[in-house]
DNA sequence: CAATTTGGTAACAATAAAGTAACAAAAAAG
DNA sequence: CTTTTTTGTTACTTTATTGTTACCAAATTG
């Protein structure tokens, strides 16, 4: 299967590289030459990632980063040609997949590409997902608790899905407003988020006043415990 | 009589193997090289088994999955690249449906797809199915409930049969209209499905108000109790 | 530390799905 | 052609889920 990949990079030598890296490597490539151009692409297409600069004219990559963030689950590797701890740290508190800093050699950029996609691969491989005392059979929609069966309503389990899709990664309200109801913005859709977590938590956690499974990141979102493999 | 296999599967090195493998058995063999290839066969023609990758260009495994339940009640073997640590399925029902993962021996494979057909044969050749105190018959279509010969009427014993052909499994209204009644789509077939479920309870169930043996599961569909062997 | 935002909780109203009964239309039987 | 059975349709009840609201607690901001 061929993986889409959205390029979001205004210097066009470094861009056509990439590009023609990628290519090379079978994936479908788009480019958009700036910030305002990659989120309307992501917008109208659905990508499997993005590489994403954080120097841009226009919009900064971090508030390209962070918007794109707020309203889908997408994985986003970050490219960066400062070498400065404090890109490194605020770059993955937005939740970005992975950090490159220029210069950086072809093939490790490769390898970096080929390890998130790889894992996406195996989560969609998957037909049973194990989290601690939590089970997950994605082929017959149930879950099991300890051994015992769990019923979960069908917004549940979109949700829970949606969560495991991304275990591991913090996923905002929008993304998961937009991933389980389909609408990118409703009034009242926090609230509606904030309820089915609720909801979610009371059946599967052991403590739903202490959640082991579905945390919280403040400001950010939640985040489902990584998949134990 | 000849089985009919369709092979929904991208990557042609695999679903060429596997056409020759089930071809070399003798079973009749159609390929879809994506997930709405597959799922316009699957309306178009009538096949007794689906071989189905999980990982697809375009629509996920997943999603073709439970859209060919969502409105019919053929076996569907899956096929994935799971790793080899899990032994944690042996707990869970597998059943009519399997999966099988990437990569496997084609004696396997081969074993594999005889079982669920054979299953199925299994149930044709049957002449008597025992679920707790319900006995049918299904050379005679005569059903009885605890010794008492039950009269069915030939749409109540079409949906029961169909019931039977998965039993075990939620099976959708949408499924079971199109099983019993032959149509995709009808305004009112909802309610005719939910009408004919209450008519075989009445007749098939000690207290219809609290069925034993045809159970709903809440937005998905109905199950029949597992039959005993 | 007050004001604001975000998250957790419970309770209630609205909605959608499933169960029920009754009746008319259609088909089969006599 | 009448009677009986089956089938399709409808209206209504019950139940589960979904959406909404209000209120409280915790984290952040200034």
């Amino acid at each position: 299967m061929q993986h889409k990949i959205l390029i979001i990079e205004d210097e066009p030598d470094i861009a056509g590289m990439l590009e023609y890296l990628l290519r090379d490597e079978g994936y479908e490539v788009t480019v958009a030459y700036s910030g305002e151009e990659g989120l309307q692409l992501n917008k109208e297409q659905e990508f499997h990632l993005i590489v994403l600069d954080l120097f841009l004219p226009g919009i900064d990559g971090l508030t390209v980063c962070n918007r794109i963030k707020q309203s889908s689950t997408i994985p986003i590797i970050i490219l960066s040609a400062r070498d400065k701890d404090s890109d490194v740290i605020s770059g993955l508190e937005i939740g970005a997949e992975d950090y490159i800093t220029k210069p950086f050699s072809h093939r490790e950029f490769i390898l970096r590409v080929g390890k998130i996609l790889s894992r996406m691969k195996w989560i969609n491989r998957q037909s049973e997902i194990k989290i601690g005392d939590l089970l997950i059979n994605l082929e017959k929609d149930e879950v099991y608790m300890g051994g015992e069966r769990i019923n979960l309503t069908p917004n549940e389990y979109s949700l829970l899905s949606c969560l495991i899709s991304r275990a591991g990664w913090v996923i905002s309200w929008q993304a998961l407003l937009k991933d389980v109801w389909g609408y990118d913005e409703w009034e009242g859709g926090r609230e509606m988020v904030k309820v089915n977590i609720q909801r979610l938590r009371k059946k599967i956690e052991p403590d739903p006043h202490r959640p082991e499974y579905i945390l919280n990141e403040w400001g950010k979102g939640y985040r489902l415990r990584k998949i134990e493999e």
